[in-house]
Formats: structure tokens, sequence, C-alpha cells
DNA sequence: GTACGCCCTCCAGCGACAGGAGAGTCAAGC
DNA sequence: GCTTGACTCTCCTGTCGCTGGAGGGCGTAC
């Protein structure tokens, strides 16, 4: 009989630890004294702390790690939830070596840049949303006010579920005959008029910076965001979008104490694979 | 100013982690109502709150992102948190690799054999042990014994520190003519005697595996562990351990009660890389 | 006598929230 | 003006795998 001590020298594990998986239920003392509550330990209860040791090193939790050993289980089961694990374990690579990665990318851009001018930059899923719009070439980009003129002139205001934005259809950037479209999300039932396009945004993974100030400097945060984009090896897929945040009326193009919100859908350009669905 | 609803929807971050960070000091709606204690967002905050998710995205804890928003740091500052970051980030990385592969190891492992004989193999660092021994040629590993009667016969066995344990200093498994050495271990302060060699057991990665049975059966679990060394992309790297954990008097070959680890030194085997200094 | 060196139990803390109870607040519809 | 239902508040607990510490008991060596 081994005191606690003794086990946790010959095994090397705390004997705090020792004491928690006591108390969780996962290896308890072959004998403890009535008296002193001291805690005896056999030799061969190494191997079970072993045993426990190895599925803890496998990255199972203490809980499974207990229904495992006393569930004795069977080969085909014992496989089973090895190969979940590997699952688990493979998503998990997965997020850390993204992670790894953004860390990587921003000090690339910061190298690159001498500016400290790093808005930031956050991956997001959008959420699906249903919008009425009317979509147009128009002449620039700053003369997609017009649009939002006419949609509000044919729509009850009110209906309106959250700020309006724009959706920006061409692949690239047009200084002229802008494919435009001014949108305005609306509750999921509603199903749109004659003269006005009703669709659903749909879920999609986008890059998104928040721009504070009027809107001739805009150029500014989509060129940090497409930079985002490109250090960390997404591609742009999909339409562009800018939503409105914060504006007035009448809208001016300098006024800063407007917020807009970029949104640049991507998709991973590494190995041809490819996320998104837009 | 928006409803901690509006704010949360338009962020898509959850009013319990709006409200968390307000009570850790890292986002403070600009305006609380003193009756009633709603918080009330300005749309300008979103900017700061992006500020929060992408340092977040990066790995950063809380703690650390409220010292760098308050902060205001240089380019230079701000590089050299991210570089912490990336080593950071960087042994994480490797930690989880390295628990995925231990699962694909013992997958690889039950594919092999058809048995589920997989007695709990798991990695340690074996602490620095000083020991006095006797070591020389004998005619094969279970002779030991004689050696170990000479090292007691020699020795106030009361200064044992541990459980006494042999090396095998061949570099393969030999039928005869075996380079053994008895040992035991002993207080950090002791010398030696003329007789008996005294060292330092180094510190060093081994593969441990839990013998529980009697001696004659040992090479079972030598196959095991060496399986796993195998499986897991190492590679054998000193000489071997085995530890009596509990034996008798007179020592029998074949009772089933005793108990030994084996401990296997061990080096990675990938690229030329190295680890442990036996 | 007292000073270690063990051992015990019980409680708090970590990090970043999520869930829920119980109660108050706000805006819209009647 | 009243009700209703959506929203908000605070406060408490739980997560996971331990670690650290307080406060106390027991046994042995000096």
């Amino acid at each position: 009989m081994l005191k606690i001590g003794d086990f946790s020298r010959l095994s090397q594990v705390s004997v705090k630890t020792l004491r928690y998986y006591d108390e969780v239920g996962l290896l308890k003392p072959t004998q403890v004294d009535q008296v002193s509550g001291y805690r005896y330990y056999s030799v061969v209860q190494l191997r079970q702390l072993h045993r426990i040791l190895a599925l803890r090193d496998l990255g199972f939790s203490l809980d499974q790690i207990g229904h495992v050993l006393e569930a004795d289980l069977s080969t085909e089961e014992l496989r089973g939830m090895l190969r979940l694990r590997r699952a688990e374990q493979q998503q998990r690579l997965l997020k850390e070596q993204e992670c790894l990665g953004r860390v990587e990318a921003l000090l690339q851009l910061i190298r690159q840049e001498s500016t400290t001018n790093t808005e930031a930059v956050i991956l997001k899923d959008t959420e699906p949303q249903r919008f009425a719009s009317i979509r147009k070439t128009i002449p620039a980009y700053n003369q997609v006010g017009q649009l939002f003129g006419a949609l509000f002139r044919d729509f009850p205001g009110s209906t309106a579920r959250g700020p309006c934005f724009a959706i920006w259809h061409d692949d690239e950037h047009k200084d002229q005959d802008v494919d435009a479209e001014a949108c305005i999300p609306v509750d999921e039932k509603y199903q749109g008029l004659s003269t006005i396009r009703c669709a659903d945004l749909p879920m999609v993974k986008v890059a998104s910076v928040i721009h504070q100030g009027a809107y001739n400097t805009l150029t500014q945060s989509y060129q940090r965001v497409l930079k985002w984009v490109e250090a960390n090896g997404y591609q742009v897929h999909g339409p562009i979008r800018e939503i409105y945040l914060q504006c007035g009326e009448p809208l001016r193009q300098d006024d800063d104490s407007y917020v807009t919100e970029i949104q640049v859908p991507i998709a991973l350009d590494r190995g041809g694979r490819r996320v998104g669905n837009y």
C-alpha cells in the first residue's frame, strides 16, 4: 500500500490531481483509512492510472475517460470513439492553424506598410436576410443615393428590419456605369411589390471592416480590407456589400460622423479549395 | 442610441457577451439609464467592438485585449506582441498536432492487429535520479537477479529512494551475453562505494508501459511499446529501463502479481530532428 | 518540547462566457 | 388607460481540469 505521496512520485502525477480523480470517481484508492482519511493506493493501480493518462493524452475529457474505462467496450466501439476523436481534433487543429495564419498575415501586413493603419478586419458569417431592392446601372458609386430615393418612394419605410445597404455587382472597381443595387432588409414573410425586387441574402463568409468617416474616404477602408483578404490567402468571391449603419438626411459625401460597414465575400484561395456559396 | 439587442444583432455578438464585456470593462455602453439600468450603445462603438473581435480572433485573451486597446501602442510594440503571440500559437499548434498524431497512430495500430491488445502506452519525461549500480554482462535477461543480489550484499538497503530497476545497454534484443545494469535509486548526496558505481539518471523522454504479470510474459509488453514507438514516428534512443514496481522474495519468473514498468527512451524520427539527450 | 513532513478537508480561482430565475421596462394594439 | 408580449435588468450557477492556500491532524526525529 502506497500513501498518496509515494503514488504521486511513482506516477509523476500530482497529489492534487490524484485527489481530484478520486473525487470525480475516476480512480479511487483501493483503501481509505476511516479515521485519518489517508488514501492508500496499490501498485496495481498504476496500470489503471496509466490508462487514464493515455486517454487524456489522446484528448478525451475526464468524463469520456470514465465512460470508456467502465464500459469495457469492444474493439469496434473503441475504433468509433477514436474516429470521432480524430475528427474533432482535426477541427481543432484547423482552427489553431487559421488563428496562426491570421497572426502571420497581420505581421506580414505590418512589415509591408510602414503605416500603423491596421483597422480591424474580422472574418464572419453573415446571417441570411430577406431584402427588397432596386438594381440599376448608375454613373458612379456615389450616385446610389438616388436609387435609395426611388426605393423609399415606393416603399413603406417602417417595414425596414435593419440598416439599408448597397450591393456592388461588378467584379472590379469601375469609375463609371456601376452595376448597383440599393437594398433594404425586410421581414421574412414579405413578398415584394411589382416594381421592387425581393430576394434572400444568403449566408456567406465575409471579411468585414467598419469605416468611420465620410464617404469620400471609403477607399482607404476598401484597400485595407482587400489587402487583408489577400494576405490571409483568401479571394474575393461575390459582390461586395456596403452597409449604412449610420448616415444622415440629406445624404452628404463629407460627413465625418457616418459609419459604414464593408463586407467582402471571400473564399479560400489555397490549393483550389473553395468556401462560400454566394 | 441602440439597445443591447439591436447592437447584438448588428454586431452578431451575443447579448450575454456584450454584458460580459461591459462587466470586465472592455466595452462600456456610451450611456446607461440610471433608473432602468438599460445599456445604450452608439453605432460608433461597433468599430471598437470590431477591434476587440479582431484581437480575439488572433488568440489574445480579453485581458491582453484590454491592455492593447487602452495602451495605444506603437507599431514596434504591436509587432512585438504579435511575434510573441505567434510563438505561443506555434507551440499550441504543435501540441494539437502531436495529439492528433497519437490518435491516428492508435487507429493505425488497431487496424494492423486484430487484437484489442492495446495496453496504455504513455509519453513522459523521467525525473533525474541518482542511483547506485553494478553493471556486468550476464548470460540472459532473467539472470539479472544475481546482480541485484550482489548489489544488496554491499549495500545498506535502507538508503533506497524508490523501486530498483535495470538498464539494458544493448542496442538490440540478445538471447545471451546481455549487457545489464542493476540499479537502485539513492539520495542526491550519496557518493558511492568502491565496488559500486554511482551515477545520475538523466531526464529523458520515454515511452512507458506498465506490465502486470509474470516476467515470462514481459515480451508482450515490450512488443506493444515498441510498436507504439514506431507507429508514433519515434525511434528508440538510449538503453531501455525496467522498473520493478512490485516483486517478491525470492524472485520468481512466473508470479502473476508482479508489476513492472518498461521505459523506452525515444527521440523524434521525422526529418532528422532529434529529441532527448540520453 | 518542537519542528518538520506528511496527510486531510474545504474553499476560491482560472477564462469566457451560457443558461436560467425572478423581476422590472418599453412600445404597440385595443 | 390597460394589457400583452418582447425586451432588459441583476444575480447565481455551471463549465473543465485542475492549482493554490488556509487551517488542522498525525507521526517521527532531534
